[in-house]
DNA sequence: TGACGTCAAGATCCG
DNA sequence: CGGATCTTGACGTCA
């Protein structure tokens, strides 16, 4: 059992992809940025082994316009090496990665040049997995796509077209339920005709359900069957649906309580899952803390380390309550823990509370900082409490001061993230 | 024609 | 000028 998380990371530096617009491509500024997002991807590899998540999505974004004929740089070959050494990185730590082409890679679309453009996106994916020398356990998920209509012969043409897709794509592909046309059975048929390994996402399935309304166990169950052993560890997609947007769209972070009640329902199912929500690495963590065996309190403090400051901002209140839970060094409270972090995170920003928790971040400084440092601190200070500017101003300018004053215990603290 | 989703680039504004 | 904030782009489907 893996928990992971999807392209990018919360609150860790030098891990962002960088792109450019199309009608500015350039040979120089496409090597630059390729050279950068590959140095990105490598310190997210480093960071999950770090952190002990061993599930992670592979950006699509990691080589820009990697499937598009305006990039007529010969990335292949310049890179083949670092993606060799990042290919290495991930199978010696154990990893599994994955690639998912977004919504807009649609292989059974009724237009030829549309087709053309996901078979080339589809190929770019497996040449960047292939590069890294990453066994076939390492997938490619794509939806079905469109319904035009016409379900059924929408299901044909996606068959169709898999003829255009090359051994080291097929080798790859999984098939994954999408929220709106595709449900679980349509996905369950299709994998079974091509003989491709099924993910069931478990938020789709709830946008998205089919006629026969069994229990998401039954169709876990059903996908089991379509993995096989070179497919490795069946894969499923877990999210939470945010209650104030679109029936589909992801919360901001996983609801720790919901969570253990659907982990109880597989844990004896052996499957991988991939989380699928805003806060990204943190949500896998925290769900990789709630679950894994012989962890004991130094982890928690690592997180509260992490967290602590966020958390003094929304609530004092929970911030004592989860300092009192800490007290025990013979406990592991993981979940009471992470369920006060979400109760203080989700609370409103209240001025008091966001004022006193800026005044202990200073605290770091304050002897070591200058005295126009000081002065721009209390004036910013004082623009906030007559609401001229957002607390964020006040927080980026700690954020500059932990970095000049090498603050480790700041860097990474999540208060700078929120 | 615009919504959908997603992120960062690009554009513009401000002191 | 640097920094903050607003707008656009890239993609395809569908109402």
């Amino acid at each position: 059992m893996r928990i992971g998380y999807a392209c990018l990371a919360v609150g860790v530096p030098h891990t962002d992809m960088k792109s450019c617009m199309k009608k500015n491509v350039s040979m120089e500024k496409l090597s630059h940025l390729i050279a950068h997002n590959l140095e990105s991807l490598d310190n997210l590899i480093g960071y999950n082994i770090k952190s002990g998540i061993s599930l992670f999505r592979i950006s699509s974004d990691l080589i820009p316009f990697g499937s598009s004929s305006v990039n007529t740089l010969s990335w292949q070959q310049i890179f083949c090496s670092r993606l060799e050494a990042i290919g290495q990185k991930i199978t010696n730590s154990g990893m599994r990665v994955s690639m998912h082409p977004g919504q807009y890679t649609v292989l059974n679309s009724p237009k030829p040049e549309v087709v053309q453009r996901a078979v080339d996106d589809l190929h770019y994916h497996a040449f960047v997995l292939d590069s890294m020398g990453l066994s076939l356990q390492h997938k490619i998920v794509l939806h079905i796509g469109g319904g035009y209509g016409d379900k059924k012969t929408s299901k044909a043409r996606f068959l169709a077209h898999c003829a255009y897709l090359d051994a080291s794509v097929m080798q790859r592909l999984v098939l994954e339920n999408d929220d709106r046309v595709f449900h679980i059975e349509d996905v369950l048929e299709t994998g079974h005709v091509l003989g491709l390994p099924v993910v069931y996402d478990h938020l789709h399935n709830t946008a998205n359900p089919c006629g026969l309304r069994k229990h998401h166990e039954h169709w876990i169950t059903c996908c089991k069957e379509t993995w096989k052993p070179k497919d490795g560890c069946q894969k499923i997609h877990y999210s939470q649906q945010d209650q104030s947007k679109q029936p589909g769209a992801h919360s901001f972070t996983i609801s720790i309580a919901p969570f253990m009640d659907f982990y109880k329902s597989v844990e004896t199912k052996d499957v991988d899952i991939m989380l699928e929500v805003k806060d990204k690495n943190l949500s896998a963590i925290k769900c990789i803390n709630c679950t894994a065996g012989g962890k004991t309190m130094n982890t928690l403090e690592a997180e509260w380390r992490r967290y602590k400051y966020a958390v003094l901002e929304r609530s004092q209140a929970e911030y004592l309550k989860i300092r009192a839970l800490l007290k025990d060094k013979n406990a592991y409270p993981a979940v009471p823990f992470y369920t006060h972090i979400e109760t203080a995170l989700s609370k409103p920003l209240k001025q008091g509370d966001a004022l006193n928790a800026a005044q202990h971040v200073w605290g770091y400084f304050k002897k070591a900082a200058t005295a126009n440092e000081k002065a721009v601190f209390y004036g910013l200070i004082d623009n906030y409490q007559r609401g001229t500017i957002p607390i964020e101003r006040v927080k980026k300018w700690l954020f500059r001061l932990a970095v000049k004053y090498g603050e480790t215990y700041l860097l990474d603290a999540l208060y700078f993230s929120f």
